[in-house]
Order: structure tokens, then C-alpha cells, then sequence
DNA sequence: GAATTTTGACCGAAG
DNA sequence: TCTTCGGTCAAAATT
């Protein structure tokens, strides 16, 4: 992670639009306050804070005071500038337009060639507390602007973003003194997509998938997966206690990831998803398609694992809550329900989330099948900034719902025989 | 030899 | 009707 931060935002080559050259290290910017994130990632604090207060592999002492958040991320800055100077220069519109996670700026030169880098990455500044500080009506108010507050207000808002965030990685008592022996259905409750999101949603209610693998990915940024150990590192999409066969890999225009399409191998199972990942192999997206008709299969890295991630990868649900669930309840919480809430006011142009949904959804819905309807879940920071290490979950079931039987009224507009199916369409 | 992954081609939907 | 694109297939390659 601090590795993408310290990833100096210089312009891109020239000519080419790969993300790969863009990832050559350009010039460091002369001016541009950068701020370095100490080399011990979140999570690896997360796993080894405490010490001997901290429970066993979950640091149930981590809890950073704000101050500690707020001091890390200017300890080890290069330029050792004040705060102040920082906010100043972050802040500043004339540095910072008003999408402000543009830390990493590819320059004035940066042609959309790498829009989505811009896009998706979070500002490293605000990346690690929490993307819900870049939603802070506070600091980034549009109403009230940048410089609607001094910097000492500033400084209190981010200290008491950071005091917020610091909640998002603990992890209550009984999580973390379950992790290792709790039962996989004792944690089925799907953190950040069921509980806080009000979007119309329809869990996965399989039987042996009520979950349907939230997240099985990684939320380790970059640096941590090198730096953690390979128990750690969940780099496989089929991680989540299902077994998985890679179908087919597509360049989807518009995503400069590919993106792989991934069966259950059990038979007769249905149940389908989609994987993108970056090219250090995070995963940004995954879509899931269905409902598994069988049992989870057990976990041969479950059982053989003594330590609670050995479990944790075998569990999805558990999972989700450490690696992104828990750690990003609440503000995974708190963007969900902000994204909904956008979606359902209509209000929102600041993100695709919401009518992307929408699309979606309607699009799926409206499938020629009538037995199929998708529903569609995400969770997806609110912020446009959605994070490498916050893979964008979709969950989209399939159930034995007659689509016309929906609540809303459709008409019918055409009918056609589809080749290789006896029924019209 | 089986299972899995890779990859180019094909198909259907949508504009 | 044509083009584009996402999803899937299936043969070859790999594990």
C-alpha cells in the first residue's frame, strides 16, 4: 500500500496507455505534498497490533487513537511538511480540482488513457483511515467547499475521521475469539450488504449458500500482500470454500483489468462469477451468478490450518468481515446505504454506482428467461474512488421467481425464437 | 490421465 | 444491416 502511495503521480509515458508503463516510476513531482504512509501496512497492524494486550492474530489492542492515525501518516512524510501545509496543499483547489483524489495526478498531461486509474484508486492521503473520509460532508463538503474551515478544523475533522475510521478495524471480542472455532454458519450474517444497505436487495438464500461468498478476496493492498505472509494472501478466486473452474478471460472495454469467468465445478451447480483483478492480481470486482444447489465443500486449507485465516479463507462470510466485511462494516455500512441512498433519491451524480445498479438490475430482470431474476448487490465505497483493496462485490441470485410476478407491470414489446432454444424469446 | 487454465473463436444482445 | 461488446465454448496447453 505505501508502495501505491509513494507511487510518485508523475504523467504517464507518452504514448501508451498501459497500465503497466504508467506503473514506471516517473519523475518525482517537485511540489506535490505527498505524504508516506508507514511501512506497516493496516492490516498487518491490524494482525500484529497489541502485542500482549492484542488476542491472538487479531489485534483486538488495535485501536489507534486518532492522533496515531493522523501522526502515522506524517511521520515518515518525505517532505516533513506541517499539517497545515499539507491540508493546504491537499486541499488546495488550486492544486486539487474538486474530485480531490488526485494525489496521484498523472499530470496536466495525462490524456484519459488512464482514466480509471484516477478513477478507481483511492487518494493514498485518505485510502488507509477510511474512503469514507473523502464522503466527509465535512472536509469535502461541496456545499461548503475546501476552504469553508480552517485548517485547525480541518485538522479536528480528520482527527475525528480517523477516530471514526479506527473503528472499522476492530474487531469485537467475540469475532476475534471465534475465528478459530466458530462454525461457519455462526457468522452468516452478511455485514455491509444486509444489514446496513437499504437498497432492495435479495441475499443468496441457497441452501448451502445463504451467503453466496461475499468477498473471498483479498482486501490486502499491494505492499501488505508481499509483506504478509502467504496464508495471507487469498490471490485465488476460488478461495471461498467453493471450487472453481476459470471458463474464459475477456479484456471488457472500459476496464483496463481482464476480467475471468469462473464456473463451480460441482456438478449441475450453476452458479457463476466474475473476477476482475488488477494486474498485480488484486481483485477489483467480483460479479457472483446464482445460487449454489450444494453444500460448501470443505476446505482441505481449512481443516489442515490451525491459524483463524486458514479458516477465514474458508469461510466467506467470516471473510468478508475480516478482510472486508467487518474491517469495512462500517463503512462499507455507510457507503452502501450512502450509495442507496443516492440511488433512490436520484440526486447522486457523483458516481455510476446507483444507476449502474439500476441498469443492471432492470437489464437482468428484464432477461428473456422468465424464470431468472438477478438481483444485484454492491457494495461499493460511495466515493468514486473505489480501492484496489476494496474489491467491488455483486451479488446477483438467481431465483425460481416468476419475472412477471415481480410487483411492477411489463409489457411485453417482442417475441423471437431463439436459435438452439425451442422457445420463443 | 485427469483436472484446470489459457485463448481464440463464436454467438447473441444492443445500439 | 452493421458494428461493438460481453459472455461462453472448446481445443490446446499446462499443472
Amino acid at each position: 500500500m505505501a508502495e501505491n502511495q509513494e507511487q510518485p503521480p508523475g504523467p504517464p509515458p507518452s504514448t501508451s496507455s498501459s497500465p503497466l508503463k504508467s506503473a514506471a516510476p516517473p519523475p518525482p513531482p517537485p511540489q506535490r505534498p505527498t505524504i508516506t504512509l508507514p511501512p506497516r501496512s493496516s492490516f498487518e497492524t491490524l494482525f500484529n497490533s497489541g502485542g500482549a494486550n492484542s488476542g491472538p492474530g487479531f489485534g483486538l489492542g488495535f485501536s489507534p487513537g486518532p492522533m496515531t492515525l493522523v501522526s502515522s501518516f506524517l511521520s515518515d512524510g518525505e517532505d516533513c511538511k506541517s499539517f497545515s501545509q499539507l491540508l493546504a496543499g491537499a486541499m488546495s483547489p488550486a492544486a486539487r480540482p474538486p474530485g480531490f483524489p488526485q494525489l496521484e495526478d498523472r499530470g496536466s498531461g495525462d490524456d484519459n488513457s488512464d482514466f480509471r486509474f484516477k478513477q478507481n484508486r483511492p487518494s493514498p492521503m485518505f485510502s488507509v483511515p477510511s474512503p469514507g473520509l473523502l464522503d466527509s460532508p465535512g472536509l469535502f463538503s461541496p456545499g461548503q467547499g475546501p476552504f469553508g474551515m480552517t485548517h485547525q478544523q480541518a485538522l479536528a475533522q480528520v482527527t475525528a475521521q480517523a477516530a471514526q475510521s479506527s473503528s472499522y478495524f476492530h474487531i469485537p471480542t467475540e469475532y476475534s475469539s471465534s475465528l478459530s472455532t466458530a462454525p461457519a454458519t455462526s457468522l452468516t450474517q452478511l455485514p455491509a450488504f444486509t444489514s446496513n444497505s437499504t437498497a432492495p436487495q435479495e441475499m443468496p438464500s441457497g441452501p448451502a449458500d445463504s451467503g453466496v461468498a461475499i468477498k473471498e478476496s483479498s482486501d490486502i493492498s499491494h505492499s501488505d500482500q508481499r509483506s504478509q505472509p502467504s496464508s495471507f494472501t487469498v490471490d485465488k478466486p476460488n478461495d471461498d470454500g467453493y471450487n472453481w473452474r476459470k471458463y474464459g478471460q475477456k479484456q471488457v472495454k472500459g476496464s483496463e483489468f481482464p476480467r475471468s469467468y469462473y464456473k463451480c465445478t460441482h456438478s449441475n451447480c450453476p452458479v457463476k462469477k466474475k473476477v476482475e483483478r488488477s494486474i498485480d492480481g488484486q481483485i477489483t470486482e467480483i460479479i457472483y451468478k446464482g445460487e449454489h444447489n450444494h453444500e460448501r465443500p470443505q476446505s482441505k486449507r481449512a481443516k489442515d490450518s490451525g491459524n483463524p485465516i486458514g479458516n477465514i479463507q474458508a469461510n466467506p462470510d467470516l471473510a468478508s468481515q475480516v478482510h472486508g466485511g467487518h474491517l469495512n462494516k462500517s463503512k462499507k455500512g455507510q457507503e452502501s446505504s450512502q450509495a442507496t441512498h443516492d440511488h433512490l433519491s436520484g440526486t447522486s451524480d457523483s458516481e455510476e454506482v446507483g444507476d449502474a445498479e439500476t441498469r443492471v438490475d432492470e437489464k437482468d430482470e428484464d432477461q428473456p428467461d422468465p424464470k431468472r431474476r438477478n438481483t444485484e448487490v454492491r457494495a461499493e465505497p460511495a466515493s468514486s474512488h473505489r480501492t484496489l483493496t476494496e474489491p467491488r462485490i455483486i451479488v446477483q441470485t438467481t431465483s425460481e421467481v416468476d419475472l412477471l410476478d415481480d410487483g411492477y407491470r411489463w409489457r411485453k414489446y417482442g417475441q423471437k425464437v431463439v436459435k438452439g432454444n425451442p422457445y420463443p424469446r
